[in-house]
DNA sequence: AACACGGTTGACCATCTAGTCAAGATTGTT
DNA sequence: AACAATCTTGACTAGATGGTCAACCGTGTT
């Protein structure tokens, strides 16, 4: 009956969120083949042919991972919108963005695999909801510009260098730990990195005479 | 004989330059696990035996791989270390490393990729040549800040900066060829980027009377 | 021409992996 | 208690993969 499947609906949620957990871990360290559904299911806690019950195939869940990924992306998006003074604007992006990387540290690893394999799966996220996104903020950032509110620049290579310091502390966040004596971040440091991310990028654009 | 080792040996030589870009190209797109020695020998357009005959295994292969990396990436740190005044220091820096970018966009990701398995390979890299390069390059920044020709900032987080910003445009090539219609970045647009980064992180380092 | 040595390669093997399946266990409803 | 829908899982299969090997090829030397 119909019902029932509504009454066991939470045991399917609560499964289906451990391997999309699991997933996410295995696929962020091993990318797409090089993580095994056996590997998944060790790490959920679960058979290996539970995971086919809930997920038809690998690429399946590899899709769902990836997709969950990118909601958090578009998330983040949104406080880049809610200012019209850039420097509030930017300093709301870079420190959510910062907060995603300490976070959802495997879901960027995904991602950033992802892309580097030429993004064999999410090629139309980029083109559609990634390129139309990117589209509206450099408009925003032409509009900082044209105000004098900012200094003349590129937005596309400012755009790139906001990803690029953000995520690099969940891509290489082992690097950075071994550079930190083997320690992880502290709660202190992931406040002083922030800052200054949005302090360089901050003055690096604002106009002289705002200083 | 000898003699005809040597005789042979531009065949080695040729040989194992071919495997060796093979395996950089597919490491980069698949990593490790996912790079299989079919795919690198087609790819070098040899037969797969011929590589285990110039490489015992797989995980040597990669090895040589990670380790030709390693040696660019030295090369370019030492940009870092031929000038005293930061502003010409790093502006040759970021140059050098956005060219890596541009030159060796395939040694970056494995590298990447790398990092972000916990960097079960390179590990000793990281420990020792990498952490004493970056020991050394934060005790130039601290004498810059004490010199008073740039801001106080925390040493780590500009040098993570430089980092991110410059291996973005490798690592995320992809996403950033999609984001311009598809087509490769132009000369002028790669001059363009490098100018932006530099501009923007010098302009975010300077102390405020030198603008 | 005969040789020696490095280089080449198709066929092969043990192992691993995604995916299947059918039998059985749970669970909420009646 | 009887039931039906859902969930669970060990055993299995077909195909891919890293690595081996023995026979063969090419080339420079004698």
């Amino acid at each position: 009956m119909l019902i029932l499947k509504a009454a066991k609906a939470h045991i399917r949620a609560e499964n289906e969120r451990l391997i999309l957990e699991a997933g996410e871990r295995i696929f962020a360290q091993h990318g797409f083949r090089g993580a095994t559904m056996q590997m998944i299911a060790d790490q959920a806690g679960l058979p290996k042919a539970n995971l086919h019950y809930y997920f038809d195939s690998k690429e399946k869940l590899y899709r769902c991972v990836v997709e969950k990924i990118f909601e958090i992306w578009l998330q983040a998006a949104s406080s880049f919108e809610n200012s019209d003074e850039p420097k509030e604007a930017l300093k709301l992006y870079i420190y959510e963005k910062m907060q995603i990387s300490r976070r959802h540290p495997y879901g960027s690893k995904v991602w950033a695999k992802e892309v580097m394999q030429g993004a064999p799966i999410i090629q139309d996220f980029l083109e559609t909801q990634l390129r139309s996104w990117t589209d509206g903020r450099i408009e925003s950032i032409q509009a900082w510009i044209a105000a004098g509110k900012i200094r003349s620049v590129e937005p596309r290579w400012v755009m790139y260098m906001i990803w690029a310091t953000t995520q690099h502390y969940a891509d290489f966040g082992h690097q950075i730990e071994t550079l930190n004596a083997d320690a992880p971040l502290s709660e202190a440091q992931w406040e002083a990195a922030s800052e200054t991310v949005f302090e360089v990028i901050w003055n690096g654009l604002a106009p002289k005479q705002s200083l």
